[in-house]
DNA sequence: TAAATTTGAATATTATATTATGCAATATGT
DNA sequence: ACATATTGCATAATATAATATTCAAATTTA
């Protein structure tokens, strides 16, 4: 099967439909959502809808929906596989 | 057992470690890195030092180093996951 | 369906990420 | 030990993310 090359692009935009469904799940406004991390609805937006944005404003959000370990992990994990690669000579 | 809370300077840091040792397993100097990304060695720095960042310069090195198919993966689960608890009620 | 709320999109301003450069401190290799 | 390469950390300039505001379209709610 023909699985088209992941683009950058498309990664932003399935971080933007997470966060959204995340939002969602709790019944928040873009503007709800923005007051309680302090950041601005329009950072909201713009996250949300595959723009360019910083890590800091990620984190906040993924802190917020209490993904951020998970997500460590996961940084944790693949750092640990790469580093048994290193060892392996 | 205690685990201190995890926060999202800790994140940024691990990001920067992660990074960096995919960095040393392929012998690239961050200015390497840099160029091949289209980026200045200074971000690379930057990224690596746990300073703030955007997510196209993050996006960019994990393609570079064949994770970017994960994460997004990740992101995918999270969201199927949410959107099974939306679904229960 | 009417009212109220939320969202998307535009402009303009401010804050900051990115960049270029230089230099000292470290690390690497011969 | 020496020469070379790499890294960390400044400063200053540019590009762009974050913000404030406004308005129309879409969505939700009564």
């Amino acid at each position: 099967m023909f699985t088209g090359n992941l683009k950058i692009k498309d990664v932003k935009s399935e971080i933007g439909q997470l966060v959204k469904s995340y939002r969602k799940q709790q019944k928040l406004s873009q503007q709800d959502l923005a007051e309680e991390l302090e950041l601005s609805r329009i950072t909201i937006q713009n996250l949300e809808s595959g723009k360019n944005f910083t890590i800091d404003t990620l984190l906040k959000v993924l802190n917020h929906f209490d993904v951020l370990v998970e997500f460590n992990q996961f940084l944790i994990d693949k750092r640990k596989e790469n580093e048994q690669l290193t060892s392996l000579y």
